[in-house]
DNA sequence: TAGAAATTAAAGGTTTGACCAGTTGTGGTG
DNA sequence: CACCACAACTGGTCAAACCTTTAATTTCTA
């Protein structure tokens, strides 16, 4: 970010649609928006920042604290405010959509279900456009499982990776996001069985299968191979833990720490 | 809600996570999820609550915001605060998506091969569970859409209502959600183009195509039914609005009030 | 008596100002 | 040249006050 701040930053108007705070949320997606923040810049100090938009701290901070609940802004302390950098696949925050699944008392199976659209559709776009470079990632990640038989959470590790890179071979980010979001929320709760995991040979066999319809360029085969993985992942997981909602639990996921990080930092 | 606030909030713990507003959040969320607080609930007013969480006002409204931001609470001045009602079909707000959308430059033709592929996979699963009152709904908006054939808005709200009633017979509230999110977004940039439609009539035709196949309990004819009617919506929408990336523009979206206000509300 | 209008209490929204607690970078010191 | 301490800076929190909007109450009128 340049030291031209001063250009960039103008007051509200006067004649707005909702709240104060509402406004300065607005004005700074308009700004990300239009590319004048973009990931990784600092924002101007709050008391500077507050004084070019003409509202008060309080106020400017209500609207910080907005965009940083979905995600967009992250604070430190002392260190300044920033746009919040992709890494890797943009993603959404899953934390609406747990809130939600508590709110409404979802099933795990009904996330199940989600999940197995998606990861269909995603493999069927992924066995159309998957370069050599993303099947060779696939194929890498499946070794991998294959070499983890009997350390189910680094199998689990690589379980995921595989589902990222076929997720990434489809060339949908938005679908990308969708099942980050929700695969997010049904693997804090796999975390938790997955040490009594038994058929893990049988679960890269599995991956295999979609691997191989991904790389024979055969769409309709690798939204089968999909549904059949997912279809037995989620009776195995049933049959070790009963129907429940999903649980928020120990990952409050506020600050994006939880399993995402997990994940991606892996 | 009762009188007896006074046992259910109790003050924030010293060692926590992140920052107070963040506990806050993560507190509020709590007892949401474990039923505590129920959709349509007022919460205390700000002041009293804050003594009873044990914090200042302006912290406490950072977490309210924050839960504010992603759609769960409501606040209305000199009403209170409330948990948001899931009125019909609970929705995600589609602020994050759009923000991500924004940020990473997603066309629309991406969005669009998003809404498609939830959508395929929504009108499967309605054809396996569509209720006779479901169809019905379902035959009433096609109706309907042929009654308007020359009022291209009101077309367009009978068009959105279809597809909603086609989620809402999938029975997959997930997908619902994760549907309108990406159809809200789409939805804002046609409804500024769709005075110049003219292809309704086909429209309707296509919408009965995807009815029929419902009715008629044939998943594989739902799912392909769908993807042509999309396939011809997108191209239609295309060739009067040249690709972009989807625009924040006039609808903010802070409040709800937009575009899924525009849907309901009708 | 019933309805409508004015009043009042209560709620969220905003502002000012101050202080605290971390981070960062710089300058001095070995 | 490396290391450490200090000072400036930044976000986080708190307090008290005032404004605007809403909702309930009261009061006045038909």
């Amino acid at each position: 970010m340049t030291d031209s701040n001063k250009t960039r930053f103008k007051a509200v108007d006067p004649e707005r649609h909702g709240t104060t705070a509402e406004e300065i949320a607005v004005q700074l997606r308009g700004m990300l928006h239009r590319g004048e923040l973009r990931p990784g810049d600092r924002l101007p100090p709050e008391r500077d920042l507050a004084k070019m938009l003409g509202v008060s701290r309080p106020t400017l901070r209500a609207g910080i604290s907005s965009l940083a609940a979905v995600g967009v802004l992250r604070s430190r302390p002392g260190a300044g405010t920033f746009v919040v950098e992709a890494e890797g696949s943009p993603s959404l925050d899953s934390g609406p959509l747990r809130m939600m699944a508590s709110l409404h008392g979802f099933t795990s199976s009904e996330m199940f279900e989600a999940r197995k659209s998606l990861e269909m559709a995603i493999a069927g776009l992924a066995a159309e456009r998957a370069t050599g470079d993303q099947m060779a990632a696939m194929a890498e990640e499946i070794t991998e499982m294959y070499a983890s038989l009997d350390e189910p959470e680094q199998f689990l590790i690589h379980d995921m990776r595989f589902h990222q890179m076929v997720a990434a071979a489809s060339g949908n980010r938005i679908l990308t996001s969708l099942m980050n979001m929700v695969a997010t929320i049904l693997f804090d709760v796999r975390k938790k069985t997955v040490k009594r995991a038994k058929d893990l040979k049988e679960s890269a066999e599995m991956h295999r299968h979609v691997y191989r319809a991904i790389r024979d360029r055969d769409p309709a085969a690798a939204r089968d191979a999909m549904r059949d993985h997912l279809v037995r992942a989620q009776k195995a997981q049933e049959s070790e833990e009963p129907e429940r909602v999903a649980e928020v639990s120990g990952s409050p996921n506020g600050d994006g720490k939880s399993s995402e990080a997990v994940v991606r930092e892996v």
